[in-house]
RNA sequence: GGGCGCGUAGUCUAGUGGUUAUGACGUCACCCUGACACGGUGAAGGUCGCCAGUUCGAAUCUGGCCGCGCCCA
């Protein structure tokens, strides 16, 4: 890095200094936001309400960066919709995440070689909650520095005692309705974490294993058997038949007959059901009804096989009377093992063979899942699925991108039930009692005093606690107060918008849906925004597990939350996956320096007690073509960030922003009004600069507000304003500014000049210092008027001393140092031009040759004369003409290339 | 195995039937110009994955193929 220039005495007032320091100013407007309360919704609101909930992180961990991103997307439209005037109530919480959380501490317990199953309950508790108590603090600390604009006074609890009422109610309303019941079923057991979860909670894997051809000899004595293929020989003691398909021929012979469990004295039947893959293996498969969801929808076809116990325990273990003594005790890996070595020695293994298959995994302990039969709770979800799919399919809610829709329905189509049963400590338990006198079950929100069938005392609780979705499916409304009517719930819900990420669609966003519907009759939100998905610069989606997601308060301290904020949403679309990186961070730090620089620019032009620009300049004949020119491009960028915001495209308003305030105040507009503003153009074209730069300005700090607030709300105060605070000032309407379609074209005309005379100076080799003259010739009515208005802007911005009437060279003078435009020709007086400007007109000509030739050929097509509307014919009829005519001008400028060169 | 999505300069990306294909990062050249070198000015860089089809006309629509990603079983 160069060292720095010898500082000039600055003209900026003190007050400002050069460089924005994120981490006080980020801190003071943090501060006196949340000492000021314009973030706590009011409780008798004015205008239409406008509600977000958080999606309340877990405790399992603390904030990522993933979560900044839908922070920062929330607190956009939050702060957005604040400043439109809505009574807005965004608000925190914080989940309790049950399994997820109990396995955390476990892990975190047996880094102190503590085991966790082994702790008395009230300990498994403590350390639970001393676990919560530190990220929670975490999560606050993370949340207040990104400046969320969250209403801390309704924060709420997955656990505390009204999520803990709200959730019994649900319970017992769904369980009177009938859509809550117990029963035994094949479930997802996790033998790690010792507790059923549900299909969500599961994932599968392609995995290597080993395909054994057994062969179970007849029962009768007779030679051979039936073969049966299977990965699992460990649970052949579990075996109650062996099936083939009906229509199967190989098999036909067999059906009716009997076969001998390999190593074991049972006698099972061979059957026939429908449901058997012929394709796989031979055919016949071995059927264990306790271990297999197959397996057991054959059983219960085939009511007279047994259903015998299940032969692991739920460590997985082989277990129990129908397992030989050898055998007992071991886990799955080590059974099979001893099993196959077994059967091996024995002589029923006939083949064995590598075979990849899928395996389904605990997502929280990643242990191989056991199908395993047992007693769970279960939600009929799909009796609840009904008007969300409507409320999706008519637009009531809308999902935004609205591609997830599919995904969405197909989901929502193929619902099962929802085992809601947990075997863990760390959950809401389940409010049902079980009669000790007559065995009822009584669901109650409050424990039961007498039992309703046979009046007895005496309960024995069930033992098991909810899936933690089971609390999160009623955020919306359960963090208001239901199911009491509470003023919140009356006037906060529904929910305007959720925020999230789509891995939890079906987990969180879809049961969020069902329960909206199922207990307060209404949609929980009318439109869900699911953002993307961050990924490092080597393209790997961040999480926790890699390792590779940057801690958010590290880049906090390092850039301040407001470039975090703005890089997350730009330059990356909000809603795809994209990656997130040094540069991407350090893209949003430089755009708000350069904003901080345009501030303090603006502050030096300003005279003390200058008044705020509450409404825009009016201008008058005279006034300054970049002045209107200005005026009418804000608020072209104002019409275009409402349509955008509206939308829910975040990444398209901050691109708006960002081109707005650097290529057009900064690059543009200030160079151009430069002059005026220091005077050289008169007291009047001063004060009307000034003005046309403070109005467009502070406008524009309200806009980019939403976005990167304390930036914002420090430039507004270091400059004239009226109003407390940017966070509740009013949001622009591009009404404010005059529509003004001849600024806009004339600066067109103007910009190409200015643009044009740059390339030239570059590419002829002019020094960066020098000032050559040229010369110009417009070449359309309208040009030669505005070109020669602008003179002043033509040649300080493009950097020429003057611009003569156009004149052919003289000996001594470069001739190739030309270009040719659509509305002008230019010349730079110069002794000799480097070879590229020769050679970008070159260039230039064969582009515009080629475009001519293709656009003539399409206008030689009678199908294209005939078929294309008359005004795509007659522009592409223009364009020749123009073409022509440059081309012709290029041509006609061209002397013998080496006259006037030494 | 099923479904969904995506392939546009080195990288990321805008663009849903007629544009001289957008912008950013990176690269190269010049420049510390009275806000900003976290900056300015200029430039180079693309057969819009491939093949067919529809159409007067395709980056854009349809089909197939190839590659990548995600979800589900």
């Amino acid at each position: 890095m160069l060292p720095r220039r010898p500082s000039r005495e600055p003209l900026m007032p003190k007050e400002i200094p050069p460089r924005f320091d994120p981490a006080e100013v980020e801190a003071r407007w943090q501060r006196a936001w949340a000492e000021a309360g314009y973030f706590r919704a009011p409780a008798d609101p004015k205008g239409a309400a406008f509600t977000i909930v958080l999606p309340p992180p877990n405790v399992t961990g603390v904030l990522t960066l993933g979560h900044m991103l839908g922070d920062t997307v929330q607190d956009v439209l939050a702060r957005w919709h604040r400043m439109r005037g809505d009574a807005v109530l965004w608000l925190p919480g914080l989940d309790h995440a049950g399994l997820a959380t109990q396995v955390a501490v476990r892990r975190h317990l047996a880094k102190e070689r503590i085991r966790l199953e082994e702790l008395p309950r009230v300990e498994v508790l403590s350390a639970i909650g001393r676990w919560k108590e530190e990220r929670e603090a975490t999560i606050r600390a993370q949340t207040e520095a990104g400046g969320f604009s969250v209403d801390w006074s309704r924060y709420r609890y997955t656990m505390d005692e009204a999520s803990v009422r709200a959730t019994r109610e649900a319970f017992v309303r769904l369980f009177d309705a009938g859509l809550i019941y117990r029963g035994e079923r094949i479930v997802n057991w996790d033998p790690r974490l010792r507790t059923a979860i549900s299909n969500l909670e599961v994932v599968h894997r392609e995995e290597e294993a080993t395909l054994l051809y057994l062969e179970y000899p007849w029962a009768d004595g007779s030679p051979g058997g039936i073969v049966v293929a299977t990965v699992r020989p460990e649970t052949i003691f579990g075996d109650v038949a062996v099936a083939v398909h009906p229509d199967d021929e190989r098999h036909r012979a067999a059906l009716g007959r009997t076969v001998r469990v390999p190593l074991t004295d049972r006698v099972v039947p061979v059957i026939a059901d429908a449901a058997i893959d012929r394709a796989f293996g031979n055919g016949a498969l071995k059927v264990t009804p306790a271990h297999d969801v197959l397996d057991h929808e054959i059983a219960v076809r085939h009511p007279e096989l047994p259903v015998p116990p299940s032969i692991l325990d739920e460590e997985a273990r082989l277990a129990g009377d129908l397992v030989p003594a050898a055998f007992r005790g071991l886990d799955r890996e080590k059974g099979r093992a001893a099993v196959t070595d077994a059967l091996e020695s024995a002589g029923f293994v006939r083949r064995k063979e590598a075979y990849r298959h899928s395996v389904a995994r605990s997502e929280r302990s990643d242990d191989v899942i056991e199908p395993r039969l047992s007693t769970q709770w279960f939600v009929r979800l799909p009796d609840l699925a009904p008007p969300v799919v409507e409320a999706v399919r008519s637009g009531a809610i809308r999902l935004h991108p609205d591609r997830w829709e599919r995904t969405f329905f197909r989901w929502m189509e193929g619902l099962e039930d929802w085992c809601i049963s947990r075997q863990v400590v760390w959950g809401h338990p389940i409010p049902v009692h079980y009669c000790e006198s007559c065995g009822a079950t009584i669901a109650s929100v409050d424990a039961p005093q007498t039992c309703p069938k046979c009046h007895g005392a005496r309960f024995r609780p069930d033992p098991d606690v909810l899936d933690t979705w089971f609390t999160s499916w009623m955020w919306p409304f359960a963090t208001m107060g239901w199911p009491e009517r509470t003023g919140d719930l009356a006037r906060y819900y529904p929910t305007s918008v959720l925020v999230t990420g789509r891995d939890i669609m079906f987990f969180w966003v879809a049961r969020m849906m069902m329960a909206g519907f199922r207990f307060t009759g209404e949609r929980p939100f009318s439109h869900v925004f699911f953002t993307g998905m961050l990924r490092d610069d080597t393209g790997r989606k961040m999480s926790k597990h890699l390792g590779n997601s940057p801690e958010p308060l590290d880049l906090i301290r390092e850039r301040g939350a407001d470039a975090l904020r703005f890089a997350l949403l730009y330059p990356n679309p909000v809603d795809q996956d994209g990656p997130f990186t040094a540069a991407t961070l350090e893209g949003g730090r430089n755009f708000l320096t350069k904003l901080w620089n345009l501030g303090r620019l603006l502050l030096s032009h300003v005279p003390e007690g200058a008044a705020a620009p509450a409404v825009a300049p009016a201008l008058r004949e005279g006034s300054a073509l970049e002045s209107r020119w200005i005026l009418a491009r804000w608020r072209e960028t104002t019409r275009a960030l409402d349509a955008a915001l509206e939308s829910f495209e975040f990444t398209q308003a901050a691109t708006l922003l960002l081109q707005f305030v650097w290529h057009d105040l900064a690059d543009r507009y200030v160079e151009m009004a430069k002059d005026a503003l220091k005077g050289e153009r008169g007291e009047r074209a001063r004060t009307e600069a000034r003005e046309v730069l403070l109005f467009v300005f502070e406008r524009t700090l309200r806009e980019l507000h939403p976005f990167v607030p304390h930036v914002t709300e420090e430039l507004w105060h270091a400059l004239p304003h009226e109003g407390e605070a940017l966070a509740v000032a009013r949001w622009p309407s591009p009404a404010e500014a005059p529509d003004d379609p001849v600024a806009l074209a004339q600066m067109e005309i103007l910009w190409d000049g200015i643009r044009t005379l740059r390339n030239l100076r570059a590419e002829s080799g002019v020094p960066a210092t020098e000032l050559p003259a040229g010369t110009i010739r417009a070449t359309l009515a309208e040009s030669e008027a505005i070109l020669g208005d602008q003179a002043a802007l033509l040649t300080r911005l493009g950097r020429v001393a003057r611009l003569d009437p156009w004149s052919e060279p003289s000996p001594g003078w470069d001739p190739r140092a030309r270009a040719v435009t659509p509305y002008a020709e230019y010349r730079l007086v110069i002794e000799a031009a480097s070879p590229e400007a020769a050679e970008g007109l070159a260039r230039e000509r064969e582009k515009l040759s080629g475009i001519l030739e293709r656009t003539r050929h399409r206008l030689a097509d009678e199908g294209f004369r005939s078929r294309a509307p008359a005004q795509v014919v007659a522009e592409a009829e223009e364009k020749v003409r123009e073409l022509t005519e440059r081309i012709r001008r290029i041509d006609g400028g061209a002397e013998p290339a080496t006259s006037g060169v030494p």
